[in-house]
DNA sequence: CCCTGTCATACCCGGCAGGTATCACAGAGG
DNA sequence: CCTCTGTGATACCTGCCGGGTATGACAGGG
């Protein structure tokens, strides 16, 4: 009676996201007709009313936008769920659970530490397998919750914490990366304003989930692209201090007073219990 | 093909916890053959075997084990989307979405401070309705975890604060509540091993889920049982400083030298995006 | 060797998820 | 005013699958 199948959720997420019956039905691969006839079912049993049908289109109620952001998360609990079972397929002898774990890092950044990190854990005595999976921009936080990664280096106040258990491995200042032969690269030091608002340098729009910010400054999605970019002359880039390890001879890096430090984490579900996970914690936090 | 239905959760969850199909068929109220058959298909859907069958009962294989970890939170997610559904029905009109909060509490701990609480929060232009709904020992994570509640005051370190995001309200040291006519109540202070091997003052063990931790004390749910039994000379407990608001005139209180202060916080599930439960913190945080 | 407890198999049935065809209705144009 | 278009709802049918009952297979205990 107070069940809600998957099946309902992943129904009324797509309508919800699509607004549109007919596309969250083509989305999902089904007719329709059972669609219309599955959220009134959820609507009914719930006892709630999710969806305004205004004849032309749809809009979400107040309930709706609940279902909405919890259903995400139940989603993502469950397609963890699934996940984490199918990884840790095989495990069943007690004496060697050849656990694996998944690490997820923003792909190049926190090289230095991800080295010493991986290096030191090696060495422990019991090591689980440590799988490196590069995510996109902020994309760790969804890695964690749908169960593609066990574990993740994060980095406040980029990432939010929020919902996971984290210990704080490193803080280290921002850098502004120019173009060598700007008239700015040859300060000491910089302010964020001073860098914000330079006219022919506009910040660089980082690509999330193929959408984009808007903004004046160019699309990227790729630290290689924006490195070029700035070796060109076309942007500036604000990055914590270890990006100082892959500057090209075209680059400035100038250290930022008032910007906020970084602070990478090393951060997993709170609700983990794995007993490979409590090493490689273990070891992070003795770097 | 990933899927994971909730229904096939709930069935393993239950197999995993009576370790008995029979049982567990009868727990779910069907008979035990499809029982067998869904979890066969859930393994091969899997690809993963999540039970060594005995012949003589059943154990968990490591991935058994994990779906056992993973399939809870998941499932409790899945009950809190449809409990906060349900919850905000009604709430359709965007001019007034008469917001509810339900707000868990331990019975009878922090009196004084939920009161300021309420009255403060009572106060707000825009604020809601606010539930207090009463828990029992450490109850109020898994009524944040299954949608019970949208908010609850915890006492670290008795409650895990894991997975949730949270606020600093207010700490306090702990005391001994002893029958005022025992010797030890004419101490200034006492140590913690002071009061726990009083040989005639056995501590006393709550109740959690119906069950008691092993020890020689009276079995207790209740605060009032425990007053009473303290005021026959029976036992002797620990509390944090605010319990003196309850004592009875047979009581006598002794601070405690090296007990863990108690810190009470507000917390919350962190992907929470309520615009009541926001007005309620910062009222919290500004008391 | 039989009895008991336990999980798997065999087989049947009814409900419901999903498909197709169609309706009802609101807006845009003419 | 009528028609055409886009939208969600309704009607009806069908096949699958979830669930039930009966029974089998097998390990232990007496």
């Amino acid at each position: 009676m107070d069940t809600l199948e998957t099946r309902e959720l992943r129904y009324f997420m797509a309508v919800a996201e699509e607004l549109h019956f007919g596309r969250a039905a083509e989305r999902l691969g089904m007719a329709q007709p059972p669609l219309s006839r599955a959220i009134q079912q959820l609507e009914r049993r719930l006892g709630v009313s999710l969806l305004k049908r205004n004849r032309r289109g749809v809009s979400l109620t107040g309930a709706g936008e609940v279902l909405l952001h919890e259903g995400r998360a139940a989603l993502d609990a469950t397609t963890a769920a699934a996940r984490r079972t199918r990884r840790a397929g095989g495990a069943d002898s007690p004496g060697g659970p050849r656990n694996r774990l998944v690490l997820a890092v923003k792909a190049a950044a926190s090289h230095e530490l991800l080295q010493k990190l991986l290096d030191a854990y090696a060495a422990e005595p019991d090591a689980a397998e440590i799988e490196v999976l590069p995510s996109g921009t902020c994309e760790q936080e969804e890695m964690l919750r749908d169960g593609r990664a066990d574990v993740a280096l994060m980095h406040a106040p980029f990432n939010s914490l929020a919902g996971f258990d984290s210990e704080e491995l490193m803080t280290e200042g921002q850098i502004a990366i120019l173009p060598a032969g700007h008239p700015l690269a040859a300060h000491k030091t910089l302010s964020l304003a001073d860098v914000s608002d330079i006219p022919d340098l506009p910040l660089a729009r980082w690509s999330r989930h193929g959408t984009y910010p808007p903004g004046p400054g160019p699309e990227i999605h790729d630290q290689t692209q924006l490195a070029q970019l700035i070796a060109l002359g076309r942007t500036v880039a604000v990055f914590p201090d270890s990006a100082r390890a892959w500057l090209w001879a075209e680059h400035t890096a100038v250290p930022l007073t008032d910007a906020p430090p970084v602070v990478t984490h090393i951060a997993w579900p709170a609700h983990s219990r794995s007993l490979a996970l409590a090493g490689l914690i273990r070891t992070a936090t003795r770097l």
